[in-house]
DNA sequence: CTGGCTGCAAATCTTTTGCATCCTG
DNA sequence: CAGGATGCAAAAGATTTGCAGCCAG
């Protein structure tokens, strides 16, 4: 059985075309996709697919812990399916979002964190990508 | 003259009284507000006030760098007025966001760059807060 | 005075909801 | 076969736009 298969049984939630379709293509994509871009690309070889049940699958698969929701688009919700730990790359002129596979573990002072228990910790790192700075240098 | 309406000035855009209103009301404010927060307040001493104008308000000050927008907010679009480097404590419970005034230099090694030049950083912390400990734990 | 700004309403975009129908387990 | 999932349409929220009238510089 594929893997794909495989992990989603795994989530006890009941396997759909659409969920599949949907998870076939978040599958190894990097390009931190909208809703927007998900529901184009699925609806092409499933007409029938709503918005609806795109943010329905969504949501329940963030809600399972198989894909990410990203705040760094403030226009629109973006998804990444890449779960281990890793931080972005975002580049100020086309914001193109590039993944940075590092673990950084970054102390705070304690008398800074007034309570505050930590978990984690998500960095952005802003500028421009290898493309944008071949173009144009204004 | 009141410092807030020098630094206002130095824009060299017009001053008027609903950017006036809103700028008084963002001056320190350590909230990260949505629009719905800012033109709620304003609207109060400022009946007339159209979201219209707190967006075209903000979309202005965001321009000339007098506030950022953050997105650590999925859902809506948030302002912070400080402008210094700084970082985010944010409660996955209540989604309060904590400032957090520290300056990391965070080294990314060149071969994990891809060309990309950095330029910043900004670092989103997440945890549970203090309160949010103590109410329970579950 | 004049160009930029405001206020209003309508348009657009994103996301959610209600509900009848469908289909996986 | 039952309960959860889909599809559709409508609603709700967030943000933008067009435009007439206003006012700060």
């Amino acid at each position: 059985m594929e893997n794909r298969i495989k992990k989603y049984k795994s989530l006890k939630i009941k396997l759909t075309p659409q969920r599949l379709a949907i998870l076939n293509y978040l599958e190894g994509n990097k390009m931190h996709p909208s809703v927007e871009q998900i529901f184009k690309y699925v609806s092409r070889r499933f007409p029938s697919m709503s918005y609806a049940t795109v943010y329905n699958v969504l949501n329940t698969l963030v809600k399972h812990n198989v894909v990410k929701e990203i705040s760094i688009d403030p226009d629109k919700k973006r998804f990444d399916p890449y779960m281990s730990t890793h931080h972005h790359l975002v580049c100020i002129k086309c914001r193109k979002i590039i993944d940075l596979d590092m673990d950084f573990s970054i102390g705070v002072p304690e008398d800074k964190l007034a309570g505050f228990t930590m978990m984690g910790n998500h960095i952005e790192f802003y500028g421009v990508c290898a493309q944008c700075r071949g173009k144009d240098k204004d």
